[in-house]
RNA sequence: GGGCCCGUAGUCUAGCGGCCAGGAUGCCGCCCUCACACGGCGGAGGUCCGGGGUUCGAAUCCCCGCGGGCCCA
């Protein structure tokens, strides 16, 4: 035996290797994208992550399984487009800024604010590029983020195009508004959360006489009570339609009617409308087409609509209000109820509906071809579909595209300071119009020589939402672009389905006439280990880096792959983690124990139980590669972990040994060498296949043992083993189940698994092809072959001990 | 209030009308067997969410609940 020595040197995996290798694949540049390699080419539109925060490992995770569908695509002959770079624009970075060094936008000059911004993310995102090179993953690593020049003009040229379309408006409209951050919100930037508040029981007079009581959450709003309405069903006041209610303390008159929006089983069942407590008040005043003035500024502070609340904050003129009441006597009760309220899904504040002039994007006219073209688009897992589905046909408004806020793309445009006639400039540079020289002479309109320029942003789902033509080159490089687009791949979470899937197949779609990619792979959302959601209000963030340095990037990969299948959400478990670390260890000293015998590319003949294992071993190849065609790599994770571990090593592995080492000459040698052809045939299509998965174990054993230093990473999948029959896997079953039986039975024995089993065994005779590797293995003094399906030792007294195979 | 999805041992999962519901991981026990104790072997763990129905037969099909998630009001 001394003659068989592993040309794994060391006796263990270190962590430090993956260091190594990182340096090492950057000097190789294992990774670049080259269009003209004359390869099919596979694109991705990676997600540029918000660089507004450190990633919780649930997004590590989420990037790992990018880099995974990336590699293996590789490996199956593509050139692979995997940009990385970062979404830089919007609130978040403005909300994280106020916070961290106390100072609001208009507080300070604009291009200071910049700066901060700018600064902040420059930091957030070094830690973002260090995590993905530490876990190895093989993207095209770009330092132009969305916030950049290309980036900006890019959109800006986008917004040009699409404005002289004639897709794009200006319109006075109630919106959705948060006074925190002071901008307009688009339908999908809202979020719902549960808040107590006070219902209030309020006494109306009725002109025509008598009175009535009206509840209400938004006291405050009663200056801009417009309408009282009650369900046209409810019995209690149908002999108010048609009458008339003054609104207390403001005495203002308004009418009565009935309406099915009013709940009978709400407060009194009279509620009312007003200019605009909440959606359903919008909706009302849009029906009926209601005059509206609104009592609440930008600033959420009462005007003076509100006649003597003025200058009152929402809460200050609500409770002010109340106590108003009730000193006249007109408050019936209050009681504390939980409702859901629209929120700002940046800051958590409630929204209020107030008109402003905004920006808008065509996108109501447009949803019978979007939706036709989704259903061009493959999704993976397919249940995913209907939800973007359920949404574009939802949507009833043209997106809102203009934000009062700052750091974000500018709105490229010019007003004539004479007539306000708005000037756009030629796409091809990015505009600050806030700041730079009007690219105008004179207005077009009235020839006035001076301009104003915008000083609002857009929507950073503007910027966002052209990912796919910013990574094809649209507009700069014509000739990727028309080899790389429509893009291959579109992987994200399941959260931003509405919108920035939602966004993009609208824009790419009306720049473009195409889908953006032929398919969208959807994952899960990174829960903490007792399946919370992850986030930075619950404190529960785990940070990768330390879980890396750990168990290694491989580990952490693994978990990855192996927690959830594709769609699920994905729980942070320590233990499956350790469990990745283990399968490192154990798949370099399977690597060890191979890599001691003489490397065989061909045999002459093959033994039975080598057949049968390569006949296994044919179909994991299959499904492997199938799942990575579907963007699945659970599948493969759990084929090869179970393969490699389970059959390879705790199996085979042991039953070759006599004859891989042959030291009493009892096998022939032909058969040694079908051994020795089986192991190192077996561990190279292990090492390929779970390369994409975790890439620095396979790609280090791999240069060691098989490649005398180039990469496995430049490797195609294996083709299936030729010259094996598919039936004969049909024999490691009974095989496994013979093993199990001949350990259970020396151990209750108390015979040690190395001592000789001196009785005689009886098997079903679908083994007897294996009879010598299995008297080999288990040291059986005598065996016999018999028609029973079971397997049994005779105890010498006449009695037997069995098991059914 | 409406829509969609989901509910198999602590966790993840197979199962798509029919053998005692398979695995994996974790847990417990035994064992240093010459690649590996970061290992091996063995064992315990499930009312297949509950109820009703269809059927000779249901985790699997249908209905009603309950629980969870996402979305829309």
């Amino acid at each position: 035996m001394a003659n068989f020595k592993p040309s794994l040197e060391d006796k263990r995996w270190r962590r430090k290797f993956e260091e190594e290798l990182i340096k090492l694949w950057e000097k190789e540049k294992l990774y670049e994208f080259n269009p003209n390699s004359g390869k099919p080419i596979f694109s991705i539109d990676t997600p540029p992550p918000y660089a507004s925060g450190k990633w919780h490992i649930g997004a590590a995770a989420h990037y790992s399984q990018i880099d995974m569908i990336a590699r293996a695509h590789r490996m199956m002959g593509y050139e692979v487009l995997a940009p990385f770079y970062c979404d830089r624009n919007g609130l978040p970075v403005e909300v994280e800024v106020e916070k961290r060094y106390g100072v609001r936008p208009w507080e300070v000059p604009r291009e200071k604010f910049l700066n901060l911004c700018k600064e902040f993310l420059d930091g957030v995102e070094r830690e973002l590029v260090r995590i993905v090179k530490r876990l190895g993953m093989s993207f095209q690593i770009l330092s132009k983020g969305t916030d950049s020049y290309d980036y900006r003009k890019l959109t800006q040229a986008t917004f040009i195009e699409l404005f002289k379309k004639g897709l794009i408006y200006e319109d006075l409209r109630p919106n959705n508004y948060c006074p925190r951050c002071r901008t307009t919100l688009a339908d999908a930037e809202l979020e719902y959360k549960i808040e107590k508040s006070k219902l209030v029981y309020i006494k109306f007079k009725i002109k025509e006489g008598g009175e009535v009581i009206v509840a209400t959450t938004r006291p405050e709003l009663l200056p801009t009570c417009e309408l009282i309405i009650f369900n046209p069903n409810d019995s209690r006041y149908q002999d108010l339609k048609g009458k008339h209610a003054i609104v207390p303390l403001f005495n203002k008159e308004v009418p009565i009617l009935n309406h099915p929006s009013a709940r009978m089983d709400f407060g009194t069942g009279l509620v009312m409308v007003c200019a605009f407590g909440d959606q359903n008040d919008l909706r009302i005043f849009r029906e009926l087409k209601l005059p509206f003035r609104v009592a609440i500024d930008e600033n959420g502070r009462m005007n003076e609509v509100a006649g003597r609340y003025k200058g009152l904050s929402v809460k200050e003129a609500r409770r002010k209000i109340v106590e108003d009441l009730r000193k006249e006597g007109l408050i019936v009760k209050e009681e504390e109820i939980e409702h859901e309220v629209p929120v700002c899904w940046r800051c958590g504040t409630p929204i209020e509906y107030i008109p402003m002039k905004e920006y808008y994007l065509k996108q109501v006219e447009f949803k019978k071809e979007i939706v036709s073209i989704i259903e061009t688009i493959k999704f993976y897992p397919e249940e995913y579909k209907s939800i973007l589905m359920d949404w574009v046909k939802s949507i009833t408004i043209d997106w809102p595209i203009s934000r009062r806020r700052i750091y974000g793309t500018e709105l490229p445009i010019w007003y004539c300071k004479k007539c306000g006639t708005p000037h756009l400039p030629p796409p091809g540079k990015y505009y600050r119009p806030w700041r730079d020289e009007p690219p105008f002479d004179r207005c077009t309109k009235c020839g006035f020589k001076e301009f104003k320029g915008e000083d609002r942003v857009l929507d950073t789902w503007m910027d966002s939402s052209i990912s796919p033509l910013y990574i094809a080159g649209y507009l700069s490089d014509e000739r990727k672009f028309r080899r790389v687009f429509p893009i291959s791949l579109r992987p994200q979470g399941k959260d931003i389905i509405r919108t920035w899937l939602y966004y993009t197949i609208l824009r790419i779609y009306q720049l473009t006439g195409k889908p953006a990619f032929k398919a969208v792979r959807i994952t899960g959302m990174g829960l903490d280990e007792h399946g919370e959601k992850m986030s930075k209000s619950k404190g529960n963030v785990i940070d990768p880096l330390p879980v890396i340095e750990k168990y290694g990037a491989d580990a952490v990969r693994f978990w990855s792959a192996a927690e959830v299948k594709l769609g699920g959400d994905y729980r942070f478990s320590e233990q499956k983690i350790a469990t990745g670390a283990y399968f490192v260890t154990k798949l370099w000293n399977i690597a060890r124990f191979v890599s001691s015998f003489p490397l065989i590319e061909h045999v002459p003949s093959l033994n039975l139980l080598d057949e049968a294992l390569l006949s296994k071993l044919n179909e994991v190849i299959s499904s492997v590669i199938s799942s990575y065609k579907k963007y699945d790599v659970y599948g493969p994770a759990h084929t090869l972990f179970e393969f490699t571990w389970h059959l390879f090593a705790d199996h085979y592995l042991e039953a070759i040994k006599p004859r891989a080492y042959n030291e009493e000459g009892k096998f022939l040698k032909e058969e040694q060498l079908s051994a020795w052809y089986t192991l190192h045939t077996t561990l190279k299509v292990i090492l390929k296949l779970l390369a994409p998965i975790m890439p620095f174990v396979t790609d280090y054993i791999w240069r060691k043992v098989y490649s005398k230093g180039s990469s496995i990473h430049r490797e195609l999948f294996p083709d299936k083993v030729e010259g094996v029959r598919e039936e004969v896997k049909e024999l490691l079953s009974p095989f496994i189940k013979f093993n199990s039986f001949i350990w259970k039975f020396k151990k209750s024995r108390g015979i040690s698994l190395s001592l000789p089993l001196d009785f005689k065994v009886y098997v079903h005779k679908s083994l007897s092809g294996l009879k010598k590797d299995l008297v080999a293995m288990h040291k059986i003094k005598e065996i016999a072959f018999i028609e029973e399906k079971e397997v049994r030792v005779e105890l010498g007294d006449g009695s037997y001990v069995s098991e059914a195979l």
